[in-house]
DNA sequence: TTAAACACTACTAATTTGATGGACAAGATA
DNA sequence: TATCTTGTCCATCAAATTAGTAGTGTTTAA
């Protein structure tokens, strides 16, 4: 499961990668917009700023900005910071990997073997999606809406 | 993430496959043979046979089977019954489908997009995968080691 | 009738999740 | 320089979930 951490973590990262470059976006304001409470909001930023992820500027005009390009950020990274690794299972997992204490034979464990496959197959699209890509499919979702 | 509870009841699983038709296994046998608490694995297989995934004998020489043949019973069932739906976030459900309480509009929402591609691939993955697969290529991998 | 097995209920300790509150620091502007 | 606004950081917290454990009851074969 996908923590509310990390699903908020998502919104706020789409949020600024709406911005211009160079301009900043306050955490009220992105908390508003996504409907985030403010202060765990923060902490989030925080985290995603002591991750390179974002940038920060302090005082007043203060706010956030995304520290890279849009199209260089994925989901994958994002959910990794919050959540931890994307496996289903830590066994599975090759960020992350743990032995399971409980398991007799790891290489014949079928278990394993599908929780991988699950695991590769998640990596693969949200390691794929980019903020560039989210933001593009939002707004051309809005777009399509304000034709119907 | 997967529940201890749905490793167990994976492994159970196919520990119950690998079962002649007609033979019953103790739930402190299986205990014994995956390195799983047996009080905890009782609980698991009562809720798999309440489920209708086995069936369940009591009094002396009673134990579990299989309720089904193993080509009929997917990972996906088991995990859906252990920890509820496959997908890492509820609006992105199809069988535990419920909203976003901080969701401004469902229909642009590419987190939920995402993490529907998600659930559609660990799902494929999941509901694709029986025990009797995964009987298969544990026997495969066991025979394997022996040879090498 | 008794021993061995599943069935069921209840409880609990530890961890995780989802926050909140407040003091402090930095920076823009009057 | 004063001050207001905004980010930073630390501490705390309540509720839910997880991962069990314990014990009693019930069924059945021998």
């Amino acid at each position: 499961m996908l923590s509310q951490k990390a699903k908020y973590a998502l919104k706020a990262m789409i949020a600024l990668a709406t911005q211009e470059e160079g301009d900043l976006m306050q955490a009220a304001d992105i908390a508003e917009r996504q409907n985030v409470p403010r202060k765990f909001l923060e902490l989030i930023l925080l985290d995603l700023r002591k991750h390179g992820l974002v940038r920060s500027q302090r005082g007043k005009l203060g706010g956030y900005a995304l520290a890279k390009p849009a199209d260089t950020i994925t989901f994958g990274q994002i959910i990794r910071i919050m959540d931890g690794p994307l496996a289903p299972i830590p066994c599975a997992s090759l960020t992350g990997y743990r032995r399971c204490a409980d398991c007799r034979d790891e290489k014949a464990c079928a278990v394993r073997k599908t929780m991988r496959e699950v695991r590769d197959a998640a990596a693969a699209i949200l390691d794929g999606m980019t903020l560039a890509d989210a933001t593009g499919t939002e707004a051309a979702a809005l777009k399509a809406a304000i034709g119907a």
